[in-house]
DNA sequence: TGATTCACTGACCGTGCGTTCAGTGAGCTG
DNA sequence: CAGCTCACTGAACGCACGGTCAGTGAATCA
């Protein structure tokens, strides 16, 4: 059985606190101006803690934004696996999405940095490598529910892929918006706004 | 007239090659690694003479922002301009971006990296001054043409703005791909995706 | 042509970062 | 209770960056 020992314990709420600083760290200063002596202070430990549980600043990023995009594959993945309509189911995604950034605001501004790769060309492939794929496969799940209700005809035969990028990515653009606005609306008006859209399009028929 | 003295040409050189240059380095190595040193080796001068023509880092990559930008804000304005139906304007709007972001690749990466400001308080309030109203006014422009079809029955009812976000954005991504790609199609094929998305939705009609 | 100017240079400086490691002391051990 | 262990600490280090400024020499002037 799966019996913790007290040390094993203690290390994974150290880890944990950490990477809860570090998301919170980023959340408040951005990516570049978050300094490992913020991130401590923010966890309650002294800087060379850190170093005890993460080789280095970029691994603990990374590590750090795995284990939050994790917990959002799990939702989204959720979401694609329940047997509905396309309809249904790019709400229910959509759903996650806006449910799981509105309750991990700091979370959304490490992921925004991480879509991009930074620094010299090194740096990029192991970002490329750890970060990237992430997305990526989020995109290609998306998109094969998109060709499988294109096979059932509920959906136009079309680029699958570049549509889910545009889906993800434009929805990404609304919940920004929400997290910026002092007073959003409740989640279901944008997610008609987001669904809508998607599925009809913006025409008006007579 | 305007004539320009000997010294008008050459300072205004110095300034195109430097803004060049910075924005071939952060094309390459990205926003944050892109150093004061590289840029001037880029740029063919010695480090010193940025700072004859840019007060620190942070200017000289404001203002190498705003002279790319409004390059583009010239294109949508002349797309958005033009008296005809939202289709086509939609279409325009697209063609803009696209074939800006095609002959400007370098530019791709500061401009995603000047959406989301960076930096402690301070730093984003300056960045939300000069960067941020590029953007929102090319949303809210984009907004106003929407609403003006929506009063003219082209388009359904809806929140605009939001829906100009997404657009913009969910393009971006697909520029984004396409920038990203060995072999992109034809500028038509992606423009056909993304106005054919806007405009009528996935949903299959019978 | 000697004097003057000034755009340009690049060695230098201070700062602030990520990273290290000798030291500390709470808690376990025999 | 003496001795030991080891997770934790934070001062110190090296480094790379943005920014400075005394110096240089080509172009201009008188």
């Amino acid at each position: 059985m799966a019996a913790k020992s007290k040390e094993e314990v203690v290390q994974e709420y150290r880890i944990e606190s950490i990477q809860e600083a570090t998301m919170r760290v980023i959340g408040r200063k951005g990516m570049a101006a978050a300094t490992m002596q913020e991130i401590a202070d923010e966890a309650g430990v002294a800087k060379g803690t850190i170093y005890l549980y993460f080789r280095d600043r970029e691994e603990l990023v990374e590590k750090t934004f795995e284990s939050a995009i994790l917990r959002l594959m799990d939702r989204v993945d959720a979401a694609l696996d329940q047997e509905i309509g396309i309809d249904a189911k790019i709400r229910a995604v959509m759903a996650a999405h806006v449910g799981f950034f509105g309750e991990n605001r700091e979370f959304f501004r490490l992921y925004l940095s991480l879509r991009m790769p930074e620094g010299p060309a090194t740096r990029q492939r192991r970002q490329k490598q750890h970060c990237q794929p992430h997305y990526r496969v989020r995109a290609e799940k998306f998109a094969k529910a998109l060709e499988d209700a294109m096979d059932r005809g509920e959906v136009r035969r079309g680029d699958a892929y570049k549509l889910a990028l545009f889906i993800i990515e434009g929805s990404t653009a609304i919940i920004l918006e929400r997290l910026n606005e002092d007073a959003p609306p409740s989640e279901e008006v944008d997610l008609d706004l987001i669904t809508g859209l998607i599925l009809d399009g913006i025409r008006k028929r007579s």
